[in-house]
DNA sequence: ATTGATATATGATTCAAATCATATGCGGTG
DNA sequence: CACCGCATATGATTTGAATCATATATCAAT
């Protein structure tokens, strides 16, 4: 859904394709803020380093999704973003994206749109990460990311699934198979199904 | 900041001044959306129902900031807003608001900012809620909240801090307590200093 | 001033998720 | 093919935050 969005308001401006091996990084977390990125296919892992030292997972981006948006207005990222599998980027240069926004309302209110529901999934994640118990937390999740056949297309491994709503890989293996035996959940290839 | 972003921006536009009552309801949740508003005082709460029947504190909108950003796109609201304390707020006819900012890059891009920010805060508050002690946890959200005097201001009661970051309110006033018998935290009246 | 509601505070106990450990499966790579 | 790294999977144990209970302080309203 992102992905039409992004590719309608960016047509006119020329980005340039940009390869990048598993494991290498697009930017580092400090950088001077000189491009805004669009992944084309491929993943990409957005990862802050922690006071502690630490590594913490913000987000994975996936193929058709731009990432960092917020970064547009920050001189410097706040994060790095490591490729996760080979990708392919296109990348725009900033100052020329933020001319080219000016000019053209309906771009803008298209990424307006765009952070607006940004807003809203993380407002989202938040509230499923107050529920304390893990099964209520997984049902939660699965309830709001399914589609109308109450399906769940996985696009991240589930331990990143996991993490993302703040449960240990473990405990979420558990609680799948657990709702598995319970029949309540149906697992087959990529799919959660809700029963 | 927030503030001046939005009055800078809307000035053009004549909204229309609101009075609300403490508990008073702004907007339910599943209403249609026909306003955009703005708090200029007091406090809004943002509740949503949950599907167990249960109520998600999902953001404390203070005085200066616009809510429920999201819905500027969306046909109807996904939480309801209650007066905290008595509030006055200020109203934009959506319609108004969307051809308003399509004719004003600069107001659009302003929102668009703002939006930028809420997305980065989200993913801080986010990332806290990953971290499993509780120490850490209050120690890390005090530490991205607090101003260059390592101090934070505290806009809301301690409870829903608690919430905010996703502790219970009793663990929270202990671990307040811990840090500051371990001198590592000091409080007055509505703040509290990092040592 | 009295009342009522809510925030703050703290103790005792429980329990479920984290942690630690280990094993298997699987996809990519030389 | 054989190896490696990583995801998946599951068992045993621990632990610390949630829960339950109760008390006091604070604030708002009448």
């Amino acid at each position: 859904m992102n992905k039409h969005i992004l590719e309608q308001f960016l047509t006119d401006l020329k980005p340039l394709g940009l390869p990048l091996m598993k494991g290498e990084h697009l930017f580092f977390q400090g950088d001077q803020v000189e491009n805004f990125y669009y992944l084309k296919t491929g993943k990409i892992k957005l990862i802050r380093n922690t006071i502690e030292g630490g590594q913490a997972l913000i987000h994975v981006a996936l193929a058709g999704e731009s990432f960092a948006e917020a970064s547009l207005f920050s001189s410097e990222y706040h994060c790095s973003a490591i490729a996760v599998s080979t990708s392919e980027i296109m990348r725009y240069k900033k100052s020329d994206l933020l001319v080219y926004l000016e000019q053209k309302p309906a771009a803008m209110k298209g990424l307006l749109k765009m952070f607006a529901q940004q807003v809203r999934d993380l407002r989202t994640v938040n509230e499923i990460k107050n529920i304390r118990s893990a099964k209520e937390r997984v049902l939660t999740f699965i309830s709001h990311e399914m589609n109308e056949d109450k399906e769940l297309y996985l696009s991240m491994p589930l331990k990143d699934v996991a993490y993302k709503i703040g449960l240990t890989h473990e405990t979420f293996y558990r609680e799948l198979k657990k709702l598995e035996q319970a029949r309540k959940l149906q697992r087959r290839d990529g799919f959660l199904k809700l029963l």
